[in-house]
DNA sequence: GATCTATGTAAGCACTGACTTACATAGATT
DNA sequence: AATCTATGTAAGTCAGTGCTTACATAGATC
């Protein structure tokens, strides 16, 4: 979860997200849609790869990306658990906690 | 949302908010759960407090945090926009991306 | 097969951020 | 009022990160 969370803090990285969110896309594309070097693309590409936020794929000459949502399903139960007020998981996350201490 | 999410995108923040989710807690009373220094955990709690993600109360000597679940909501959605299959979502996203561009 | 195209990797730099110790301050206690 | 207690703030250090330019490499094209 630390990968995913640190790879999303970053403006950047929620953009290229934005741009493969629905369609797969290479990465001279989506260095094309900033004003930053391809390679500074190319290294938040690997960041979102590493956390699993992107899938890559070879396709002759270039690699296309696209968004994974699998990868947030951690971070959103993370969430979930501080939003709801679903008394069953509130009480969950304190046997946990005081588990954990 | 840039700040809420660099915010929890730290472990020690993450396990602070934890602590003060269910209950309110003295700066010092946190502070005696990690083996950082006091004023670390002061600078962790003031990031957090401008993230809106605790709120702060004087007692006396004391300052009092509890964590304020209001702050994930921004979070929260757009996990949930990324996260669902809900068609509509998807379809209001693309429409706000293409406006952005 | 020589060259072009798309892309990743390496090395270095500037900035940020988490930490430390030292200090300041406001409220409680004696 | 002197002192203690709880806490924030200041200044400095070190590691991490986002960026750059230069280089390497694999596949496409001539």
């Amino acid at each position: 979860m630390q990968a995913v969370l640190s790879a999303i803090a970053d403006d950047r990285r929620r953009e290229i997200l934005r741009l493969v969110q629905f369609e797969e896309r290479s990465a001279g594309d989506i260095a094309s849609h900033f004003d930053v070097s391809r390679p500074a693309i190319s290294q938040h590409l690997t960041v979102l790869r590493t956390a699993g936020l992107v899938s890559e794929r070879r396709d002759g000459n270039r690699r296309m990306y696209r968004a994974n949502r699998e990868a947030l399903s951690e971070v959103r139960e993370y969430i979930e658990e501080f939003w709801t007020d679903n008394l069953a998981r509130l009480k969950a996350a304190a046997e946990k906690e005081s588990n954990e201490r």
